[in-house]
DNA sequence: CTTTGTGCAAATTCTTTGCACCAAA
DNA sequence: TTTGGTGCAAAGAATTTGCACAAAG
């Protein structure tokens, strides 16, 4: 759990004002253990914050994913969601309940892909769905 | 090079009819190096069938993912395509021209994760961001 | 003839934009 | 007092749906 204070100055380090909307949306991804999207952002902080508008969200969203401070996630192609751990990590979507799960890697993307030389990756991410165990227990 | 008769089979056994428009889509997708979106296959068929319609393409294209024959590609959050080849590689996405780029793999994604253990792996994608040779010499 | 496919137009959904007002440095 | 942020309403883009007609078995 990191304090407001330090995510305060994790915005001002990355250039961005930190406004109320702006920490609060910070924290609230950045804390959140689901991966939520824009709609679940904005419902879960319009009465904490009282005022609060989805555009704000989108608005904030795409500033921090600009700025390398979170990620947007497309494993579903029906929507968008935002993963505030920026450590390099796989993710997988369960058919059956739809909740989406992170995990470690034990070596490098790239170290598994043929033939990259000359291509400069910036970025990767490893998309896995199925079943997750308590949904095949079921 | 596969012939439209033996792509027309492959449908067949996929329980699709192969009507004119879907045999066109289906060899379309297939052959394409490219990964075409469904407005990009729309445009390139449409002369050549007299009548399409860009529903008839989202449907159709529907249809072959459902039944495993296509992949759809969500590596951008701006636009879907597809790829007609079913065998797991990796894709690479440069940022500067666009293009994506097919990739082998060493090894099996699920092997670089870690305590994937309880979970049916039932679909994976490893999507790469970055710069081409050809766009990093410009 | 009976089922299935096609394609138009309209609806839907998600996201972005324009613009006026507000807040902070 | 100037720059930047917020939020409403409207616009925009991509995809899906409803329905009538066409085609194929």
């Amino acid at each position: 759990m990191v304090s407001r204070a330090e995510l305060k100055e994790e915005l001002i380090r990355a250039g961005i004002r930190p406004s109320v909307q702006r920490l609060a949306i910070f924290e609230y991804v950045r804390q959140s253990c689901q991966h939520p999207t824009a709609e679940v952002v904005y419902e879960a902080l319009r009465d904490e914050l009282g005022s609060l508008s989805l555009t704000t969200v989108y608005n904030t969203l795409k500033l921090f994913v600009d700025a390398g401070l979170i990620m947007m996630l497309t494993i579903d192609d029906t929507f968008r969601c935002f993963d505030g751990n920026c450590c390099s990590h796989a993710h997988f979507l369960c058919n059956s309940c739809g909740k989406i799960y992170d995990f470690e890697l034990k070596r490098n993307y790239v170290d598994i892909v043929e033939g990259l030389d000359g291509f400069e990756v910036t970025d990767a991410q490893l998309y896995l769905k199925g079943v997750c165990p308590k949904c095949s227990k079921k």
